[in-house]
DNA sequence: AATATAATTTAGTTTCACCTAAAAAAATAT
DNA sequence: ATATTTTTTTAGGTGAAACTAAATTATATT
């Protein structure tokens, strides 16, 4: 098994991300994603389906094969231990930490990742809430949803984030809302679908793009 | 200033291990350290000397601009900085790090790498006993000399190596020769220049290859 | 069903870092 | 001083990964 290009690897990633059930990946959702063009896209798809990563056939969508799905969960593990190294040893924010992930996933060594989760003390989620594969590929099934769809007056802990720009996890770490904390709705403006939030006492209002973007899970 | 490609980053690193006083670096020379053909050597020194990181005049021999030097010792610090984070975090081996520091040393982030400095506790001396130069590029004076070289009946503390490959430091490893110990040369044979040590009573004999590829510091 | 629009592929270039083979210059030996 | 050898450069080419522009296929609209 010969190892990936960076390119190569960013390409299964991506189409990782953009996995949705019953759906082949189009050329134009890749192309957006990893910021480059469609023409590209369609060479590097028939390239990596004759090394069998994943099954293409012209104008019908993209699906990674057991094996592409494996390489790519891979590359999102080294991604996410990276980053967790990062944030936990190196004190980075979290809101520093992906662009360096992005260079830091490409290193190859097998060697190097296994002492590393060892280091980390087998981490099983990132710093943005995200879960960390392990060898195998198996990761914890983060039983999430989104804030913006849950039901007044329950209780819940913010337990993730789907947007992962610097401007958002800034903005988050401004209002203080931070991975962990405790939170309970109470209430859902119809008009601009804002939500108020009650945190130790405290009211917090935070608009409907914030909500959107959050993951939360319920608590007892 | 524009980043460095990691081609670039490997030529000028490869200048600075190659400089020797009063002498231009030749075309062969780079090739040969490199792993690659001097014609292609040839075409990277005009591309670095367009960027003012080397003097190149057909025919001279090449020379590291103030600049270039600069850049060199930056990626020698990174590169030295992760061989000492994989031995002292991660529990590496001396013998396991250099290849997996080639790839990290081409992690393009300032703020990584103080980060990682601070996190070592901004060591001075890599695995191998060779000197971290710091942020401005300064590095402290390894005052050390070959084993080879020294006089017998002194005591030398193990300060560093001038091979680096995996089968010499696995060598030492099993004759349990390692950075700090302390040994006083007994004899040094005329016919094959083999050495023999003292250490802790008990005497070790090594060949002249190993004594070649050893440096040592003297003790009082 | 015919047409318009959007998605995808093909064709032809570009840049980077490498290569081989041949030419040119420099260094060494006779 | 001339001839030989070694070093270095030039010329021409390759493969990877991108690009633009044009052609093709698929989807949506009337
Ligand atoms: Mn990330
Ligand atoms: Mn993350
Ligand atoms: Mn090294
Ligand atoms: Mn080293």
């Amino acid at each position: 098994m010969i190892a990936l290009t960076i390119s190569e690897e960013n390409y299964l990633k991506a189409l990782y991300h953009l996995y949705q059930p019953d759906e082949g990946i189009g050329t134009n959702a890749i192309a957006n994603h990893l910021n480059t063009k469609p023409a590209s896209v369609t060479e590097m798809l028939k390239k990596l389906s004759e090394k069998k990563l994943l099954t293409y056939e012209k104008y019908q969508g993209v699906i990674l094969t057991k094996k592409g799905y494996a390489s790519a969960l891979n590359v999102v593990r080294r991604h996410r231990l990276w980053e967790y190294f990062l944030v936990d040893k190196l004190n980075l924010k979290w809101d520093e930490v992906h662009d360096i992930a992005e260079q830091l996933e490409h290193i190859q060594s097998d060697v190097l990742i296994e002492k590393l989760d060892m280091y980390l003390g087998h981490p099983k989620i990132d710093p943005h809430g995200d879960p960390i594969p392990d060898k195998e590929g198996k990761m914890c099934i983060v039983n999430c949803c989104c804030m913006s769809e849950i039901k007044l007056n329950t209780k819940a802990k913010i337990s993730g984030v789907k947007n992962h720009t610097t401007a958002f996890l800034k903005h988050l770490d401004k209002i203080e809302l931070v991975i962990g904390k405790v939170v309970k709705i109470k209430e859902r403006n119809e008009f601009d679908q804002s939500v108020a939030l009650e945190i130790n006492k405290k009211v917090l209002h935070i608009s409907k793009d914030v909500a959107q973007n959050l993951l939360v899970e319920k608590v007892k």
